[in-house]
DNA sequence: AAGCTAATAGTGGAAAACCCCTATATTTCT
DNA sequence: AGAAATATAGGGGTTTTCCACTATTAGCTT
């Protein structure tokens, strides 16, 4: 029996999951969590085998964040990331926070069974429409392409410029002054190697900052 | 017993959504869609009682033209739609549109069973994060906005200032004054109620101006 | 202890956006 | 022919960005 522990803050489509899972009778759903915190919780307290993370969880805490803290804590749970997207920068993400499975929404049920069992049996299972070379490169790069990858606030902030709102808008929702977010915009566009706005926002509707 | 076509296009939220509405005895699932155009040539077919519609599937057909489509050709299906988003913008489309249903995907369970039902019923379900006076408000100015469509000249000035260009990078692309530009915004946000350049970004997003 | 990064906040000036108007030529509808 | 809609452009004033700096604090790393 797989123990499993279901993270989506989306509670329809979470029972979906976990109904989905239910009809495989050697995996058993041990719990759900609807965001980063009560994933870290529910996953210390249920010890399971592995775990399904949603990557866009909301309350600051993403999906990443939140595997990376798991892992921290508990060497021994298999993690596998869920996303509707299949960006680079997020399997990118996926593969430097050392989580065992990527998987895609779109994917049909089998692989889900199929991911679940290959990251129980300790082997990497990662499910994704880009090519088997650019894989190869990216876990070969691993380690290197943390540091040029946007910081929690960041990711933040990107996501709430692409979302059009100023920068005061976006200092009265994380409560901090305009010019902290100017600064996190203008570090993002030094990051990144970007030189304007639309570049910007084109990168991050690109790599689904919304 | 009520009989559902499902349409989402990622496979496992909506095997998800199957088996979930397959608990309930008195409903169905008659059918299964990927994506807009699908839905239309599913819903004539099966021709269901009730349609669950993804607002952001792929391929130019949106969630809510899907619908629209649908209903011109089908008067006595009901349609609710289906998303993560409770911003003012999506309502206002699915008003518009005139769905019968609007539920988000982080709602419980029941209230998709209790939408099927109403909107079964011949009632109007909108289950959103909203105060109810800015609902009636929404569905006063009904009719008002389904003329609102954009001109082309408009839809494209849409398209350039979600991607982020400035006022002077879109007029020097469409070889017009920045003034011009920024009238051109004016006129959007009037038409489409919008009150602030984030309601316009996100009313851009979620129709798929990019 | 020294150094690094992330997050916070500021100054000050130039540029751009935003807002509320007016105005004109063209096309399209009635 | 007259009215309405569309696309164009500008004036003038207020607010916001943008840019290039400086600076402080907390939490790591070595």
């Amino acid at each position: 029996m797989i123990r499993v522990l279901v993270v989506d803050d989306h509670v329809l489509i979470r029972k979906g999951i976990v109904l989905l899972l239910e009809n495989y009778k050697d995996v058993e759903v041990v719990g759900e969590a609807g965001d980063g915190a009560e994933a870290i919780t529910q996953a210390i307290s249920l010890d399971p085998d592995v775990i399904l993370m949603d990557v866009s969880i909301p309350n600051g805490l993403d999906g990443f964040t939140a595997t990376q803290e798991i892992l921290k804590q508990m060497s021994n749970v298999k993690i596998i990331m869920l996303t509707m997207h299949n960006e680079v920068a997020y399997i990118q993400k996926a593969i430097a926070v050392e989580a065992h499975g990527y998987i895609l929404k779109n994917s049909q049920g089998g692989v889900l069974y199929e991911a679940i069992h290959a990251v129980y049996s300790g082997r990497i299972y990662y499910n994704v429409g880009i090519p088997k070379e650019q894989m190869n490169k990216l876990f070969a790069h691993k380690g290197q392409e943390d540091k040029c990858i946007l910081t929690v606030r960041e990711q933040e902030i990107m996501r709430l410029t692409v979302l059009g709102y100023t920068n005061v808008q976006i200092a009265e929702q994380l409560y901090i002054s305009s010019k902290t977010v100017e600064n996190h915009k203008s570090n993002i566009m030094q990051k990144l190697d970007l030189s304007n706005k639309a570049e910007l926002i084109q990168y991050g509707l690109a790599n689904n900052y919304m």
